[in-house]
RNA sequence: GGGCCGUUAGCUCAGUUGGUCAGAGCAGGGGACUUUUAAUCCCAAGGUCCUGGGUUCGAAUCCCAGACGGCCCA
């Protein structure tokens, strides 16, 4: 169809070319005129014109033509023609039908609006709406603009198990279910980061998954059960190494998905051109917040002085969710030009190395763009005597109630035992970024078939 | 989990204080028309007003509960 139109560009109105083209496409429009029928047929590329005569394409055909619905799957043999009015069109020598609509396609003009029906029946949203194709083609090409840039630098792309006999890498819950064979309980992961370091330390040294993880909360604009995540793991490399190509991932899936490094969004825009602007997390948490938690390092104590400032602090939860919750709360949503937050308190990142200068500090960042976080990233912890403490230290989490608190993985600790390099770590949400990218604010926007109640 | 809003024809939507309120456009059906562009014209058809209760002489409209969805908050 693109190649027919290109063809037409080249007639002057009345003109026809030489040659025969074959096009093949949904029926958009039709307009009858007696012994004349026009039907503008439509593929992912755009529309063209179809113009039928009675006396080119004979009784039977241009019945045929003339029968058709909206939304009917059409296929035209005929050659190239400009019309009086300019239109470049297929002169039909030959129709076919290859697939009846038996429902109607979404309303022309006022397209598809309702978003219930937009998410559960999304073919008829891609096929009312070119913006949402375009949608779906820009997160594609972001996609592939992430795996050529991993590629060219020596990442190699691996699998590991969705389903997990003991899952981690995340606080989050998981998704349980059931292997009938082994007769027992399996998880569906919530990240890929215990099994890609175990690929480390079998000497893979730089590898990436790009996957589903499955995290069992509830949905809102920025989740959704099941999303999309990239995890890299190079050797010899450390966050700052990470930080620095994280910045140039970023980018080159910008230019790949957009054609620029400046995207729009919400009104205004965002430059991801690097170096994105870095400062210290407990120095912005005390900006924002007027909070210093480093000196309320007991839960009960900070609790109270984040209600004091009115911030939202749930009883019972340890301080690694309340620190958490000030940064959601009180700097997250200012984060809009791309800033990357360094060095976490220990608590919050159970597999992060210690700073050498600050033990209580790990060397941590999150990369927030667009008031979201969009990345997650360390040197990794590559001590298994620490690791296994931090496992120890989420026991006792999970033992106070934190149900998102993971469980110690000995295998893991194992793997450890056996020496992992050095090594920078990141995680990037896809979604999120696809989000950024595209401009749009739900992350239902971005996928295809998000999750609905039954 | 909380607050607010929404649900009327296949699609997009009107429907006033409770009283010809079951409506429009498009789509779909029948007909006219051989260069149209949301073609035009004529004709006919199309409904569990989300569901279930309640108030009332009378409910798409008011009240209660529920389902599903959206936005915001957590």
């Amino acid at each position: 169809m693109a190649d027919a139109r290109a063809v037409g560009e080249t007639l002057a109105p009345g003109d026809e070319a030489e040659g025969n083209v074959a096009i093949a496409g949904r029926l958009m429009a039709r307009r009858g005129q007696g012994g004349t029928v026009f039907a503008d047929l439509g593929d992912r590329s755009g529309q063209i014109q179809v113009w039928a005569t009675l006396d080119r394409l004979g009784d039977a055909g241009l019945s045929l033509l003339a029968d058709t619905h909206l939304g009917d799957i059409v296929g035209v043999r005929g050659t190239v023609v400009r019309t009086r009015r300019g239109e470049i069109s297929v002169a039909a020598d030959a129709v076919e039908m290859l697939a009846k609509a038996l429902r109607p396609p979404p309303d022309r003009h006022a397209g598809l609006r309702d978003p219930e029906t937009r998410y559960r029946q999304r073919y008829l949203d891609l096929m009312a709406s070119e913006d949402v194709r375009a949608q779906f083609v820009t997160r594609a090409h972001a996609i592939t603009g992430i795996r050529r840039f991993l590629d060219e630098r020596g990442f190699i792309e691996v699998e590991t198990p969705a389903l997990q006999p003991i899952y981690g890498g995340a606080a989050a819950r998981p998704f349980i279910t059931r292997h009938n064979a082994l007769d027992r309980d399996l998880y569906l992961r919530v990240a890929t980061e215990l099994y890609l370091k175990r690929c480390i330390v079998g000497g893979l040294e730089k590898v990436y998954e790009l996957g589903k993880d499955f995290r069992n909360e509830g949905v809102s604009f920025k989740h959704n059960p099941e999303f999309t995540m990239l995890e890299t793991y190079e050797a010899y490399a450390d966050y700052e190494d990470v930080a620095g190509m994280l910045e140039q991932m970023v980018s080159r899936a910008a230019v790949e998905a957009t054609g620029g490094m400046i995207v729009p969004w919400k009104g205004g825009q965002i430059d991801l051109t690097p170096p994105w602007r870095r400062v210290g997390l407990i120095a912005a948490l005390r900006e924002a917040s007027g909070i210093d938690v480093m000196e309320h390092r007991d839960a009960a104590d900070l609790q109270a002085r984040m209600r004091a400032v009115g911030l939202d602090a749930p009883d019972g939860a340890p301080w690694s969710k309340l620190v958490d919750g000030i940064l959601s709360q009180a700097l997250e949503p200012s984060l809009v030009e791309p800033t990357i937050l360094m060095d976490y308190p220990l608590e919050l990142s159970p597999f992060a190395k210690r700073r050498e200068d600050d033990p209580g500090l790990v060397e941590r960042f999150e990369a927030f763009c667009g008031g979201m976080e969009i990345a997650n990233a360390f040197s990794e912890l590559n001590d298994p005597d620490d690791q296994r403490e931090r496992f120890a230290m989420l026991q006792a989490d999970r033992a106070a109630g934190d149900d998102e608190a993971q469980p110690a993985d000995e295998d893991f600790l194992t793997a450890l035992e056996h020496g992992m390099p050095p090594t920078g770590g990141l995680g990037l949400g896809i979604d999120r970024l696809t989000m950024l990218l595209t401009d749009r604010h739900s992350i239902r926007e971005v996928i295809l078939f998000p999750a609905m109640r039954t």
